[in-house]
Formats: C-alpha cells, sequence, structure tokens
DNA sequence: TGAAAAGTAAACTGTTCAGTGTAATATGTG
DNA sequence: CACATATTACACTGAACAGTTTACTTTTCA
C-alpha cells in the first residue's frame, strides 16, 4: 500500500470521522443513521463500513480519540513561595477551560448520549476520566503540608471545588441552556471560586 | 359511567403508568416499544392506546405527572432573631432532599433522556423548574437587607450555591455513579457548603 | 338480561434502519 | 498496460417498532 493510496483512504476515513463527530453531537448517535452520516460525509454507504464495522466501533473510536484529544495535562506545581490564589486561580483557571472546551464538551455529549442507559459501561469510562482530576488533588495536598491551608478531609474539598467548576462552565453547557463562556467568564468563575475555597479553608 | 367501570379502567391505566414509569427510567423511552410496555403492564397492547393516543403523549403525561409529586414546595421563612447558620442549614436540606429524591432523580432521568437532543424544548422545561429556585433567592435578599450577608450579584451566589447541592447531591445519583444519599450523608453536605458559604458572604 | 363500555389477541401496515452483496468504476503502482 | 486496492451506486435482507384493524370477550350497570 502506497502513501498516496493511503492518503485518499486516510481523507475519506477523516472526513467520515468529521462528519460523525458532528452529526452525532448535533442529532446523537440514535438520530444519526448510517445513510445520513455517509451522505454528510459526501461518501458511500459501503465506505462507511470498510472503515469501521459497525457503528458501535465509529462510536466507540469517536469517543476514545476526542477523549485523546481532549487530554490537555493540567498542571500547576505548589509553590510555597508564591501566594495562594494567583496558584489557585491559574490552576482553576485551566480546569474551567477544560471543561468548558468544545472538545470536551462535544465528547461529553456523545458520551452521555450514548452510555446514559448503559450505567455500568459509564461507570467505567468515568473512572478514567477521574485520573485527570489528581493536579487539584496533588496541589491541594502540598498546601496543607505547607500549613497554608488546613481542611479534614481532602476528597471533600476537591469535591466541593468540581462542583463549583462544573456547574458553572460545565453543566448548563452540556445541555445548550448557557452560552459558551468568554474568557472574562472563565476569569470571572475562577476568581469567585477561589475566593470562595480561600475564605474556608485558608489558615 | 360509574365509580367500578372507573375503577377497572383505572387499574389499568395505573397499571400502564407504573410499568412505563419503570421502563423508561430503566431502558429509557427509545429502549422502551409499546409491545414490551404492554406487556410489562399485563395490558394489550390496544389498551395502552385507548388510554395515550401516541406514545409522546403518554411521555409527556408521565413528566408533568411526576413533576407535580416531586413538586414539594421548599419553603423558609427568614427570621432576623435566628443565627444564620440554622436557617441556610434547614433551607439547604430541603434543596439536598429534593435534589436526590427519587422522584426528582426519576423524572430527571425520563426527561433527560427524551430530551437530550432536543435543546429548544429542554429550555422551556427547565424554565419552568427554575422556578423552583427562588426560595433561596428571598432568603438571601432578606439576610443581605438585614445587614448579615453581604455580596455583590445574588444570582452568582444562588449559582455557587447550586452548584454545591448538585455537584454532591444530583448529578453523581444521576448518572448511578454515587448511590442513594442517607440523611447523614445530606446533613454532612449541607453543613459544608453552609460553613462555605458563610465563612465568605457572613458580614 | 341486554346494551354500553372497556379490554384482548393477533395479524397487519408502513417506515426506519443496520448491515450485506454485487457489479461497475476510479485511482495509483510497477 | 496489468494489477491491486478503494470507492461507488444501489438493491436487498431482516429486524424493530409505532400505530391500526378486526373479530371476539369480559365487565359493568340500568
Amino acid at each position: 500500500m502506497t502513501d498516496i493510496t493511503r492518503r485518499r483512504s486516510d481523507k475519506k476515513r477523516e472526513a467520515i470521522i468529521q462528519a460523525a463527530t458532528q452529526a452525532f453531537q448535533e442529532f446523537g448517535v440514535n438520530g444519526t443513521s448510517m445513510d445520513k452520516l455517509a451522505e454528510l460525509a459526501n461518501v458511500s454507504k459501503r465506505t462507511v463500513y470498510n472503515h469501521f464495522s459497525t457503528k458501535e466501533y465509529l462510536v466507540m473510536h469517536l469517543i476514545k480519540e476526542q477523549w485523546q484529544s481532549a487530554l490537555v495535562d493540567i498542571n500547576a506545581e505548589y509553590k510555597s513561595d508564591s501566594p495562594l490564589n494567583e496558584q489557585l486561580e491559574e490552576l482553576v483557571f485551566q480546569e474551567v477551560s477544560f471543561m468548558c472546551s468544545d472538545s470536551h464538551l462535544e465528547l461529553a455529549r456523545v458520551a452521555i448520549g450514548h452510555f446514559f442507559y448503559k450505567p455500568e459501561k459509564l461507570k467505567d469510562e468515568v473512572t478514567q476520566l477521574k485520573a485527570q482530576e489528581s493536579s487539584l488533588h496533588r496541589w491541594l495536598k502540598k498546601a496543607e503540608a505547607d500549613n497554608r491551608l488546613t481542611f479534614e478531609d481532602i476528597e471533600q474539598v476537591v469535591n466541593e471545588i468540581d462542583s463549583l467548576i462544573k456547574g458553572q462552565s460545565f453543566w448548563p453547557q452540556l445541555f445548550k441552556i448557557e452560552d459558551n463562556l468568554s474568557d472574562d467568564d472563565k476569569w470571572r468563575i475562577t476568581r469567585n471560586i477561589v475566593a470562595m475555597v480561600l475564605s474556608r479553608y485558608e489558615c
């Protein structure tokens, strides 16, 4: 198989993925027939099936692919010589931005539409997502060890911060109840969250 | 039409509603065929259609019916001679209990399953739900007028509290990621939320 | 008891849709 | 050119499913 052949094939494949990504978000997996999809991708239905043997494979491929591209490493080293609010704002802003990013929302929409009535499967996938959230975890631990924050249950704190982030930058956007956030919005939300957290847990 | 006739008819109707409620939660609206439903209700398919002329009518009936039964009036009068934390805890506890009640979760599951890819319709329904949330609103306003709380944007505060409540007593339960909450859990969550809010906004 | 109301079983219609089979065509390689 | 690989058009299968029709039975009640 040569480069050029592969290139044509890859273009078709790309078109399928492109169309599927968009259609699944807009109409849902169930609302998108393979015929419709092929038409949107400007590709014959048979070609779709040559690349993805079943609809389920296509869906799973998309979810995993988008997961990869959505997974931006959020990292913020704890610094004992820098103000807490600045550091935490930096971290929370990254989380807020990630949560309301198109790539993450799109992924969440497809995944939820696909898994909503398959809670066992959903649980597995969510477990993976949780790995993502350990950066905040680590930062809080170090700040506590450094005697600048005090709390009893770190899981509780992470939960609270997570709730504040998602409640303002994820759930409303997921259901298209609220518009996308501007950078100003994100910073405003971030500052309020940090102010709240520090007023409660700062020593 | 006499009482007894109505009684047989009503029993059938009740069985249909009962079966639909359960099946829609478990398998989703799309995952529940009218044949399956009739079988689960121990009723002929035709009888289902005699009571509900289309599947859509049945779905909407259920959503509205459950909405009614779920809508417990949450009320807490602001009292200037009573500690803020006690009052707010009472109020937040009511909201937490409502959010993670079976009736509310069931409603949310059916509604989200039904509306997930119809954002326009969803928006309408959510607007109605928001009326529910004005009790917290009123309480906060009075506490501020009484100079015991200070904040700039009340919407912001309501949003934050709402996020904290739902992030711990609604979303995880909705997706069956977390088990139902015990009363102890609810109080623990409530106390933490109130402590956080007051540490930030109490004068 | 007999008429009206409600329910039942089962076959049927029409549509949507995932997935397949096939024969023809296009594209690129050696 | 000859060969291999991809793509296409399109007809087809088989299943699921919303909603209907029909011929028949049960329940209620005047």
